[in-house]
DNA sequence: CAGTTAACTTGTTTTTTGCAAGTAACTGGA
DNA sequence: TCCAGTTACTTGCAAAAAACAAGTTAACTG
C-alpha cells in the first residue's frame, strides 16, 4: 500500500532514512510543520508545490504510522484534524537543515531565509530545541 | 528524461535539495563512494540494496549532471569508468550524516557503524575533511 | 583472436505519481 | 432544523518512473 512497504532493510542506516522519509513530499511536508507551523491537510495541500491530494493523505498516513508525526482531532473543530510532530519528527530537523545549508550554498535562485540560515550556524541546537517546544 | 527535469523550482531550499538528491537511490550512491569507497558502475551495482542497472545509469547521469560526482575514465583500465564526489558533492556528506544519526537511534536492527557515530559526535569537520581529502 | 569484463541500452511489466472528481462528517448561520 | 460551506479525505484513470530481464558495445587478457 504506503511507501512504507518498500523496505530495503539491509540494517544500513542511509537506506533506513531514505526508507522512512526519502521520497518527494515527506520532508516537504515535515519542512512545511518545522517552518510554516502548517498542521492540518488543508495547509499542506495549499503549499506552493502543490501535492496531490491522495499522495498527501497517503504521506500522512506513513509518517503517521512510523511514528514521525501524530494525528489529532482539533478540541475546537472537529472537522479540524492537527498534525503535529513526535520526537522522533523533530530528531529529523538537523537533517532539513543540513539540506537548506547545502541548497543555500548551490541553489543560486535560493530563498533560504538570512535568519534560519545563521541560526543554523551560530544557535543550531537552540534552533532545534526552540522547533521542539513548539511542536508541543 | 531525468530526475533533473521535475524541478519545483520554488526556491525553497528543503524543495531544492529533494529535487536533487530526494530520491530512493542518488543518497545510497552517495553512501557508496563516502562510506565504502565504491568507485565504478559494477561496484554500485553489487551493493546489497540490488539497484537496477536502468536506474543506477540514470542517476550517475542525473547526478554528474547536477555536478554532484564527476566522471573519469581509469587510465590504467580504459573499460572502467571512475566516478568520484566533487565538492559539491562532498558538502552533501553532513546530510548523510545527519541520516544516520537519526536511523541509528530509531532502526532497533541498525548496522551503523560505533566509529562513524563516534566520529560524527566528536570529530565531525575532521571526518568531512577526511572524506573530501579521499575524494581526490 | 576468442573469451571475459565493464558499462551501459532497450524492451516490458509493475509500481508510484499526478490529476480530476467525488464523498462523508462536521459547522455555523438563517 | 435545514442548508451551504469547510475539512479531510477516497476513487478512478492516465502518465511517469522503477524494477526486471535481456541484449549490446568497447576494451582488456591470455
Amino acid at each position: 500500500m504506503a511507501s512504507s512497504d518498500k523496505k530495503r532493510d539491509t540494517g544500513c542506516p542511509v537506506a533506513f532514512a531514505l526508507d522512512t522519509f526519502g521520497d518527494r513530499w515527506s520532508l516537504i511536508v515535515i519542512r512545511d510543520m518545522v517552518l510554516r507551523g502548517f498542521r492540518t491537510y488543508g495547509e499542506f495541500l495549499g503549499g506552493r508545490e502543490g501535492i496531490a491530494t491522495n499522495v498527501l493523505a497517503d504521506r500522512l498516513r506513513t509518517l503517521e504510522a512510523e511514528g514521525i508525526i501524530a494525528r489529532a482531532r482539533d478540541p475546537e473543530n472537529h472537522r479540524k484534524i492537527n498534525y503535529t510532530l513526535t520526537d522522533k519528527g523533530c530528531d529529523l530537523v538537523p537533517v532539513v537543515l543540513e539540506m537548506i545549508r547545502w541548497s543555500a550554498k548551490y541553489d543560486p535562485g535560493t530563498q533560504a531565509s538570512k535568519s534560519v540560515l545563521s541560526r543554523i550556524e551560530t544557535d543550531r541546537d537552540g534552533f532545534v530545541e526552540e522547533i521542539r517546544a513548539r511542536a508541543r
